[in-house]
RNA sequence: GGAGAGGUGGCCGAGUGGUUUAAGGCGCCGGUCUUGAAAACCGGUGUACGCUUAUGCGUACCGUGGGUUCGAAUCCCACCCUCUCCGCCA
C-alpha cells in the first residue's frame, strides 16, 4: 500500500516512479475518490456533532421540547446514514484501487523488465568438464536421488519425491541453512502451512495474485490457502501490532515447503527440480526502522552469498529492473546459480526490501522513542535458500567423471558421506 | 461432527437503553517525598480518520457486519474467532 498522503501532495512523483514498472499510470480516479471521501466525512461529522450535543442533554428537557428535537434528530440520523453509506462505497472503491497499486521502485532501480537487469558481480568460475557431463535429471535418476515418475503418480505433474541420498542431500541443505542463521542471530520459526486472507493481503499476494496459490477455502469471509513461501506467514507475525523501537530490528527465519500453482505451465527445459508445485525453502525476514533497512538489505544479500560461497557454487548477483521485482518490492537482488546443463544462471534467492509497503497493508508500526509517534516499520525478506535449484546445481557443478557427485565440504557433516555414488 | 462458555483499552476486569466524554485495578510515563531506592501520594497514559495547524477541535472505534431506537458496549439477526468438554480419527 502506498501512502495516500504522498499521492495527494505529489501525484507526479508517484506516477513517475510507478511508470518504471507499469505501462501506464492514472492516479486521477484515486485523487477524485479521495477528495470525495473527505467531503463526505466532513459533512457527516458535522451532523454527528450536532446529534451528539443534543443527545447529551435531551434527557433533561421537557416533553414538548423533546418531541421537536426527536424530529430533528430523526432527520439528521437519516442523512448521516446516507452519507456514511456513500462514504463506505467510496472508501471500498478507493481501497481497491490503492491495494492494486504496486510499490514504488527506489530511485536507483531502473525501469523496464528482465532485459534491464544488471549483473553486480560473479563469484567462482564456471566448471569445465573434461568428460561428457550429465544433467541433473540424468544424475538424479542414475544415482536414485529423485523419483519423478512416482512423484507424478502421487501428486500429479509438477511433483517429485526425494529418495535415499537425495532425501539426505535435501535435508542436509536445510540443516546447513538453519545452523547458519542460528549463528547469525535470526530467530527460528516454523509457521503454519495454511494461512488466511489477511496474510496474503499483507504480503501483497491478494487480491491480485490469488490465482497463483492453492486455495483451500474461499467462502464468504473465510479464505485459506497453502503458503506459497514462508514470507507470507512471517510478514504477518506482527500484523496490527505496535512494537517498541528498541525491539527492532526483528530478525526471523523460517523453513517451510512452498506450494505454488505456477499456472500456465512451463517448458520442458524447466522440468525436474527447476520448477515445481512444491519446493523447500528457508526464508529470512527482517522488520527494521526505516533508516536501518538499506543496511539490513546489504546484510541479507551478503548472508546469502556467504552460504553460496561455503557451498562452493558458482553464482552471480543480479540487481533487478523495476518490472522484474514483485509488486510489493521497492528493490530486489537475485542470486543466480550456474546450471551447466542449461548454460544459464537460475534464481536461487531473491532478497527484497518492501520499505513500508507491506507494513502499511498489515498495519505494522513501532513507537519512535524520540517523538512518541508511531511509524511504519520497513520489511525485508530473502530466501536463504530455496533448495529446488541448489540441488541440481550441486549435482551438476560437483559431478565427477565416474558418474558420482562430490558432496560440498560444508554439507558433509549433515550428509554423513563425502560422495554420492550408487 | 455434537454440546457449552466467551470475545470490553497494553493486560485483568465492571458495565443489560441517556451523568460511561468506558468504573476499578495492574502495568507504563512524569512529579512530590527520600542520600538513593522501595513504599505512599498526585497527575498523565489508546488507535484511526478528518479539519486547522501556534496551541487545538471534531468524528469513529467495546470481535465483524446488519437491524431496532431520537439515542446501543447494553436489545434483535447473521457471521467470524477463541476456550472447555464429548465423539471420530492418520
Amino acid at each position: 500500500m502506498l501512502d495516500i498522503n504522498l499521492i495527494r501532495t505529489d501525484a507526479e512523483k508517484v506516477k513517475q516512479a510507478l511508470l518504471k514498472r507499469l505501462d501506464s499510470v492514472n492516479l486521477d480516479a484515486i485523487l477524485e475518490l479521495d477528495r470525495k471521501r473527505r467531503e463526505l466525512i466532513v459533512e457527516s461529522d458535522k451532523l454527528k456533532m450536532r446529534k451528539n450535543s443534543v443527545s447529551a442533554g435531551v434527557g433533561k428537557q421537557d416533553k414538548s421540547a423533546q418531541q421537536a428535537l426527536f424530529a430533528e434528530m430523526k432527520e439528521i440520523s437519516a442523512k448521516v446514514k446516507a452519507l456514511d453509506a456513500e462514504a463506505a462505497v467510496v472508501e471500498t472503491e478507493l481501497g481497491g484501487l490503492m491495494a492494486e497499486l504496486p510499490n514504488m521502485p527506489e530511485d536507483d532501480v531502473v525501469s523496464g523488465g528482465k532485459e534491464n537487469n544488471s549483473v553486480l558481480r560473479e563469484w567462482g568460475i564456471k566448471p569445465n568438464f573434461d568428460f561428457e557431463f550429465k544433467s541433473h535429471l540424468e544424475l538424479s535418476k542414475s544415482l536414485g536421488l529423485i523419483d519423478y515418475e512416482r512423484g507424478t503418480k502421487l501428486g500429479g505433474t509438477g511433483f517429485w519425491l526425494y529418495r535415499d541420498l537425495g532425501a539426505r542431500l535435501e535435508w542436509a541443505l536445510l540443516n546447513f541453512f538453519v545452523d547458519t542463521h542460528l549463528n547469525s542471530n535470526y530467530s527460528f520459526v516454523l509457521p503454519p502451512h495454511i494461512l488466511n486472507y489477511e496474510c496474503g493481503y499483507t504480503a501483497g499476494q491478494f487480491p491480485k495474485f490469488k490465482d497463483d496459490v492453492f486455495l483451500l477455502a474461499s467462502g464468504e469471509g473465510k479464505v485459506q490457502f497453502m503458503l506459497p513461501t514462508s514470507e507470507t506467514a512471517l510478514i504477518s507475525l506482527h500484523r496490527d501490532e505496535i512494537v517498541k523501537e528498541d525491539e527492532l530490528p526483528k530478525r526471523y527465519f523460517a523453513y517451510s515447503p512452498c506450494y505454488r500453482k505456477e499456472a500456465g505451465g512451463y517448458g520442458s527445459n524447466e522440468r525436474g527440480m527447476i520448477r515445481g508445485h512444491q519446493f523447500n525453502k528457508v526464508e529470512l525476514i527482517q522488520f527494521t526502522r526505516p533508516e536501518d533497512s538499506p543496511a539490513a538489505f546489504d546484510e541479507m544479500v551478503s548472508n546469502v552469498e556467504g552460504v553460496m560461497q561455503r557451498l562452493g557454487l558458482h553464482y552471480r548477483v543480479v540487481k533487478l529492473a523495476a518490472k522484474d521485482c514483485s509488486a510489493s518490492m521497492a528493490r530486489t537482488c537475485d542470486i543466480e546459480v550456474w546450471i551447466p546443463s542449461m548454460q544459464v544462471y537460475k534464481e536461487v534467492s531473491s532478497v527484497s526490501s518492501a520499505k513500508d509497503y507491506q507494513a502499511r497493508r498489515g498495519n505494522m508500526r513501532f513507537k519512535r522513542a524520540a517523538t512518541g509517534k508511531n511509524e511504519f516499520v520497513h520489511t525485508l525478506n530473502g530466501s536463504c535458500l530455496a533448495t529446488s535449484r541448489l540441488f541440481p546445481a550441486i549435482l551438476e557443478q560437483f559431478q565427477c567423471g565416474d558418474g558420482s557427485v562430490t558432496v560440498p565440504e560444508a554439507l558433509r557433516k549433515y550428509m554423513g558421506v563425502d560422495k554420492i555414488t550408487l
